[in-house]
RNA sequence: GCCGAUGUAGCUCAAAGGUAGAGCAAUUGAUUUGUAAUCAAUAGGUUGGGGGUUCAAUUCCCUUCAUCGGCUCCA
């Protein structure tokens, strides 16, 4: 007798072995045809798996992640055998999902053209309608190099050789195509109803630019022709919020030709944006114990070689310029400014913790195929700190900076984090002990507020562990904002001391954090998660006045005038245009607020509001109106 | 940097081996209007830069710069 358990507690029982198909049809016939792998006892297996002892069995559908993520992975093996059908000589590599769909890397000399993507798409959608099983195979590691090697698949006895000898190595076939994998898979190719294959470009074998140069295809697919459409919708509609279009026609910022590339230039309704940014940062790190501090933008070339930045931070920095006979750089970073200032003065245990903040403008050479709208630039302002404090102030510390950032992100609206810890990497610097230390401190704290993080294992900066927060941008793509770094490094480097109880000197523990991470990414991601409706603090004009004639021109200065001294930002449109016209164009502008003058209005000294994306609010006292202002913020 | 695509008026886009065209925006004039586009006129371009082929290039070729999508890296 075997006994399966299903994740609702209910068991099944069997009186002989039976696939994890037959159990999925036992429960509902729409339920095994919707499945598409099975999880036995934690480890996922394909659905005509047979079971043959007592297990718990989970039937992964495309709704569920690892569903889509099986689903994908069998549409990567399908895209592969019809490229292999469409040009033999082709070599593949491998083709994993993804978040969003799935890739296969091939080696052929020539790029896929979009009619190659085309006709890449049409074999494939033959090949589902052929309805071909995905069959598994285990054997041993030589028979798999003897099989890969016949076949020519070099990439695959490099694969091959990386795995121990006596695993057991799978290979999966579906039709004429055998692939080597772990699996599993969905049952048979029809399974692909609807497949878009997105994208073609390069990619470097194992992501590493010292080898070869392979040519990916992105692609997506799902179970019916809905759900494909559905995604190119979202597609479409992600491209509208798309900061870089969004900064153009609001008039944000613009990147000059003329300038350079990854220079931002911040236009008057983006620096506004940007100043309300700035100005609530500064309130909440003066309410929090921080102090502001400036620095300059280069300094000389000792201070690098100090800080060791022109050791392992080189091709990062611009190169040197000369004043009288001595090499400056420009800032990549603004750490060694801020050790500058603390090592200024001798420092008492009494006065630490010391935090010193700044919105500190960097400098950093990005290589040209990396930039990205703000999101990756040359010149940007990071919103740096540095903690210096003792180690016993060290647990409260992180954990009032991870509050502290998660309180500042949620006050601009956002709510979904993925939260990072990232542990010692081979060949880092200071002792093993202050590691473990502070990685206990970043994960306790983590766990006592209760926040969900993954562990990047290695991940580390060579100074020091630390905790990243990301944000998702409008496709999902995930930008890391806020980061908090230990650094075991620079305070050893600068010789950074502080006098303790014992009349001695000690080296302190030196935090390095940035909540926003960069303003121009954080602008970007900001922009992005409004879709350009920001909320009314940050619009750089919050009320736009509308007077219907010419004739309530004065009333509406007069209004302006009131609301100015309110402290609202408002803009009078008083061109001689319709009225339709005009709140067309603030609407476009996604102004969150107009209000209508017209000689009502003006007779009864009243406001007519109305709201961007909702509408008329009615007529109302300016008072009124304000207060409505008021509350929405 | 590498692979691929793209680059035409301020913006969004057409066209084409024989010296470029629309809509919006702009300017001027008329209009004075009640909740998402009033009408007319005017102006606007060395078709990203450089070089080559050609009687002729903006179109074809080379090169360079930039942008976009990836690779890698990172705030």
């Amino acid at each position: 007798m075997i006994t399966i358990t299903l994740p609702d507690g209910s068991n099944k029982q069997y009186d002989q072995p039976v696939s994890a198909y037959e159990v999925a049809k036992g429960i509902s016939p729409r339920l095994a045809e919707a499945s598409i792998c099975a999880e036995l006892d934690g480890k996922l297996v394909d659905l005509d798996r047979i079971i043959d002892h007592d297990a718990a069995l989970v039937l992964h559908t495309f709704s569920s992640e690892k569903g889509k993520e099986i689903y994908w992975h069998s549409t990567a093996h399908l895209m592969a055998q019809a490229v292999k059908q469409l040009w033999p000589d082709v070599k593949v590599t491998i083709g994993p999902a993804i978040e969003q769909g799935f890739y296969y890397d091939f080696d052929r000399d020539t790029p896929f053209t979009e009619e190659e993507l085309k006709q890449i798409e049409q074999r494939m959608q033959d090949l589902s309608s052929q309805a071909l099983p995905y069959s598994r195979t285990e054997l041993s590691k030589a028979n798999a190099m003897k099989l890969f090697g016949e076949m020519g698949e070099s990439y695959k006895l490099e694969i091959l050789n990386e795995i121990p000898d006596g695993e057991i190595i799978s290979s999966y076939r579906q039709g004429d195509f055998i692939d080597l994998c772990r699996g599993p898979h969905i049952q048979h190719t029809g399974k692909i109803k609807a497949i878009k294959l997105l994208k073609s470009s390069g990619a470097y074998w194992r992501g590493d630019e010292k080898n070869k140069m392979l040519k990916r295809i992105y692609g997506i697919s799902f179970p019916t022709n809905k759900e494909l459409n559905e995604y190119l919708a979202f597609l479409e509609e992600a491209a509208k919020r798309d900061h870089r279009k969004l900064g153009k026609d609001l008039d944000l910022f613009s990147i000059s030709d003329e300038v350079g590339p990854g220079l931002v230039l911040w236009h008057p309704n983006g620096a506004m944006i940007r100043h309300q940014i700035e100005a609530y940062w500064k309130d909440e790190h003066l309410r929090r114990g921080y102090k502001l501090v400036y620095s300059p933008h280069v300094g000389r070339s000792n201070l690098w070689q100090t800080s060791g930045h022109l050791g392992f931070y080189k091709e990062n920095m611009y190169s040197a310029m000369d004043v009288e006979g001595q090499d400056y750089y420009i800032k990549p970073m603004n750490c060694p400014f801020h050790i500058s200032i603390y090592n200024a003065n001798l420092h008492s245990y009494r006065e630490l913790p010391i935090r010193l903040a700044e919105l500190g403008t960097v400098y950093r050479y990005e290589r040209s195929g990396v930039l990205h709208g703000l999101m990756r630039v040359r010149g940007f302002t990071q919103d740096d700190a540095h903690i210096i404090c003792t180690h016993e102030q060290m647990d409260s510390e992180v954990e009032k900076l991870i509050v502290f950032s998660l309180d500042m992100l949620k006050h601009f609206g956002f709510k979904d984090f993925l939260i990072y810890l990232s542990t010692q990497p081979e060949g880092s610097v200071g002792e093993k002990e202050d590691w473990d230390k502070a990685t206990e401190s970043l994960a306790a704290s983590l766990t006592k507020l209760g926040l969900e993080y993954s562990v990047d294992q290695g991940g580390g900066a060579f100074y020091g562990p630390k905790i990243d927060i990301k944000i998702k941008d409008a496709i999902g793509r995930a930008w890391q904002c806020t980061t908090i770094q230990f650094d075991f490094n620079l305070p050893e480097r600068f010789d950074m001391t502080y006098i303790g109880a014992d009349n001695t000197a000690h080296r302190p523990y030196m935090i390095h954090r940035a909540v926003l991470g960069s303003v121009e990414r954080f602008f970007a991601t900001l922009l992005e998660y409004h879709g350009g409706n920001l909320p009314l603090w940050l619009a750089p004009v919050q009320v736009m006045l509308i007077p219907i004639t010419d004739a309530q021109l004065d009333y509406a200065r007069e209004v302006e005038e009131k609301l100015n001294a309110a402290g609202f930002r408002c803009e009078l449109d008083a061109r001689s245009e319709k009225m339709g016209y005009k709140i067309r164009e603030a609407e476009m502008k996604k102004i969150p607020y107009m209000c209508i003058i017209g000689k009502n209005e003006a007779a009864e000294g009243k406001v007519t509001l109305r709201q961007h994306t909702v509408g008329d609010l009615g007529s109302m006292s300016l008072e009124a109106a304000m207060e409505a202002l008021r509350q929405h913020s």
